[in-house]
RNA sequence: GGGGACGUGGUCUAGGCUGGACUAGGACACCGGAUUGUCACUCCGGAGACCGCGGGUUCAAAUCCCGUCGUCCCCGCCA
């Protein structure tokens, strides 16, 4: 179909013939004559009706008609120094009345939405959504190509290798009995590729994982996942990611992000923030001061201390205020965390506090400079398990700073957290931080056997502005070092044979030291977008019980197809 | 698995706490009419909702209670 852009007519092109179709975006009927406002994917331009068609919103039609300077310009439209003077008129498809607004505001329910997403995706929001992960996708690739990255895919019905998360999984038609599983990420493919001689491999990837809903999480997402052999330190990647991380700033939204990354050791981000994803974007940190109350004059706190606790301190500025009931709240929050309770010091008129007459007015005032607080701030005291004091404290920062608005907008506080521990305590055995193939650091090894929780792993997150944009790890390559490890989660050499055998026989014929990531695609395109849901980047997404109100899948099937699987519903 | 919020014409919403003139109001969309310079056109008129569904309390339920379904948010879960 031979047409012009409605977009893209200026004054320029005054006088000329031109053929547009669209979608009718709006209707001004003022008898005598009619004003449409034509709308297609580069804009929307004016046309000029004085024969009787017609017309309703989103009707899709075709025009001829002649471009003319306007006698008043519309200044809200890049196109509106100009109209077209319409000669012919044929309706290519009827629009019926509108079963949801397409104007930006007042919102439809997330339902209607949904079941009508192809006139939700009409706004302009979602339009712009939709190219600018579509930027995004290009800039990636064209980085990525240039740093002689190869995009391979990888199976999705693949086998279920029991990791984190719940599997989804797709029976065998050939093979009764047996199922596929949806990959949960292509990890064990791109090790095994770098194994291959692919050096560098990346892949824009689809990944299920069959669990609750949020608004950062779908049953399927994207991952843009990278992996690159000939790498032993984490160091050696970040160059590259960095590069990658500010050039799809750059391409996508424009922002410049200043390298390199600031790097933040794991204990230091749960120590300063209270969090494994700090939000860098403001100040509030958290200062130690146990060593006031480890001799101090309050018997609770200097137990805790003795005990290998701490107390940590959280300045809230101009808090001083606060009434018994604010601070109640707070303390409510901590005590989620599992602290007993919160103390306070208040910088107001007079200094005072929760702990009475018991601390001396020099130990508050100590506490008050370490914790960089002035007159008017209200300083929040945790005492217990350092990670528990801090991360408590931690939840407080986010929502006090939330709360009094110190979070600047705009702002893009970009950090790698490193050092991880390679192990977290779960139940009643050792589990993963990250996953069963990243590597320990090398000089943590003679801790693996004597004191693994002390191992730190060589394993990376990316965070932005308090959320884990990407997380990657060097890997393990050679068999011996990962049977070990399954050893040490406690997966035996049966099961370990069983479950990944495949990858533990690919490690015994050359694997390369490797290392990558992998990017949450959706929730960084959230980001840019500057979402607050997930959905808003995803063109066809699932409700929060995993349902798609466009086609109403899932659904039930034919009786036939489930005996053709050899399976039978449970009554 | 648990907690919370919401559900009123096609869409968004008022009303709900404090049940009775609610005969459920408004805006947008829709239909009819007027209208030759609008640009969120305007003006006049019209149609359209048994208030998600089921049960209960009551003389009386959109309103109170219970259940259920749906949507959203959070905790658990998500290597």
């Amino acid at each position: 179909m031979q047409r012009d852009k409605c977009g893209e007519l200026r004054r320029e092109a005054a006088g000329r013939e031109v053929v547009l179709a669209g979608w009718v975006h709006r209707v001004r009927d003022l008898g005598g004559v009619t004003f449409v406002d034509l709308r297609d994917a580069s804009g929307i331009v004016q046309l000029v009706l004085r024969s009787a068609t017609h017309l309703s919103r989103e009707d899709v039609i075709r025009i001829a008609g002649t471009v003319r300077l306007r006698e008043a310009r519309n200044p809200s439209l890049p196109t509106g120094d100009v109209e077209v003077e319409v000669e012919e008129v044929e309706v290519l498809s009827r629009a019926k009345p509108l079963p949801l607004s397409v104007a930006e505001e007042g919102l439809p329910s997330e339902e209607t939405r949904l079941r009508y997403r192809y006139l939700d995706l009409r706004r302009p929001r979602m339009q712009r959504n939709l190219r600018l992960r579509h930027r995004a996708g290009m800039a990636i690739r064209t980085y990525l190509d240039r740093e002689g990255f190869v995009e391979v895919e990888t199976p999705m019905l693949t086998r279920s290798t029991p990791e984190g998360a719940r599997d989804f999984l797709v029976p065998s038609r050939l093979a009764r009995g047996t199922f596929y599983a949806l990959p949960q990420s292509p990890q064990l493919f791109k090790q095994i590729l770098v194994t291959s001689g692919v050096e560098r491999y990346f892949q824009i990837v689809r990944c299920f994982r069959d669990e609750d809903l949020r608004a950062d999480r779908q049953p399927e997402f994207t991952q843009l996942d990278l992996e690159m052999a000939f790498l032993e330190e984490p160091e050696e990647l970040f160059p590259l990611l960095e590069g990658l991380a500010s050039h799809v700033f750059r391409e996508t939204i424009g922002v410049e992000i200043a390298l390199p990354l600031p790097r933040l050791p794991h204990a230091e981000a749960i120590a300063r923030y209270g969090s494994d994803k700090p939000d860098l974007r403001f100040g509030m940190e958290i200062a130690d001061v146990s060593s006031l109350f480890a001799a101090g004059p309050l018997r609770l706190f200097a137990e805790v201390v003795a005990g290998g606790g701490a107390v940590r301190a959280l300045p809230v500025p101009g808090g001083a205020g606060r009434s018994r009931g604010e601070l109640a709240k707070l303390e409510e929050v901590a005590q989620g965390h599992g602290l007993p309770g919160l103390a306070w010091v208040k910088l107001g008129e007079a200094i005072t506090s929760s702990f009475g007459k018991h601390v001396p007015a020099e130990t508050l005032s100590a506490i008050a400079a370490q914790a960089g607080a002035h007159h008017g701030d209200l300083i929040l005291l945790a005492a217990g398990r350092p990670e528990v004091a801090s991360t408590s404290l931690g939840d407080l920062r986010l929502r006090l700073a939330t709360e009094l608005g110190l979070i600047p907008e705009g702002r893009w506080a970009l950090a790698w957290i490193v050092d991880f521990p390679l192990f977290k305590e779960g139940e009643g055995r050792l589990e993963s931080e990250h996953h069963p193939f990243t590597s320990p650091r090398d000089e943590d090894l003679p801790f693996l056997t004597r004191d693994p929780l002390k191992v730190r792993a060589k394993c990376y997150d990316l965070v932005v502005n308090g959320v884990e944009l990407a997380s990657g790890s060097i890997r393990i390559h050679r068999r011996e070092l990962q049977e070990q490890i399954f050893r040490i989660l406690g997966i035996g050499e049966e099961e370990a044979e069983r479950r990944f055998g495949f990858f533990l026989r690919a490690l015994e014929y050359g694997a390369p030291p490797h290392g990558g990531i992998a990017f949450g695609l959706d929730r960084w395109m959230m980001m840019m977008a500057g979402e607050a849901s997930i959905r808003e980047v995803i063109a066809f997404p699932k409700t929060t019980t995993g349902a798609c109100p466009l086609t109403d899948a899932p659904a039930p099937v034919d009786e036939g197809q489930l005996r053709e699987l050899g399976l039978r519903l449970a009554p």
